[in-house]
DNA sequence: CCAAGGGTTCTACTCCATGTAGAATGGGAT
DNA sequence: ATCCCATTCTACATGGAGTAGAACCCTTGG
């Protein structure tokens, strides 16, 4: 996902072997882990010639704030739960959030 | 971690296993559980006669803010994520979020 | 038109977390 | 001293994630 996102344009199973060259992985496992991310609909594909461009369904952005309205959800008492995570975040953090309510 | 955090008040493996009742678990099974919550940290247990107290470290919203945070920390771009996250929850939960900025 | 090579699929193995529980142990209470 | 019960140790199944080999298929170069 990590790759997808950085890239942000659609990339082929060989690009993103390329660019996690850090680890020797076999093109088979770059493959699998990509079916894997399409299955669960985090990715998307398309055919290009014999092979396939996969992209990201969503930003890591989106991706993020997914997550964070996923936890929020556990929370019975929201407004609480909202009130201990603006708690926990740095004060220019919360400086930006009034900006984007505005 | 629901039973202990809806009783908010520290319970003995068997008061556990007695708000899940509807389960018919083994006792050692409450037991395995309950000891690794405490490996990981989410509860702290104090002696109580021959048995433990067990009581959970945080409360639910202090969790699910904690995962806020968590996956807030996964953006590269916090303020785009914030941002997203702003824009996929209700209108009165933003209001919510003013209120508490105040 | 056929072989070659690369992309894909199927299958499989390991590792680890989680859910579950039996066997054994240890310490209080009677 | 004995019995009971909480605890600990060990163990098994399940499922996801990481990794990759074997086989297949299709496109393309000769």
């Amino acid at each position: 996902m990590e790759t997808l996102w950085t890239a942000d344009e659609p990339l082929t199973a060989r690009d993103v072997q390329d660019a996690l060259a850090g680890r020797e992985l076999a093109t088979t496992t770059v493959l699998t882990v990509l079916g894997r991310l399409e299955r669960k609909g985090l990715v998307t594909r398309e055919r290009e010639g014999r092979a396939h461009r996969y992209r990201s369904v969503a930003s890591r952005e989106d991706h993020v704030a997914e997550l964070m309205r996923d936890a929020l959800d556990a929370a019975p008492d929201r407004g609480a739960a909202l009130a201990r995570f603006l708690g926990s975040i740095p004060p220019d953090e919360r400086d930006k959030l009034r900006d984007l309510l505005d």
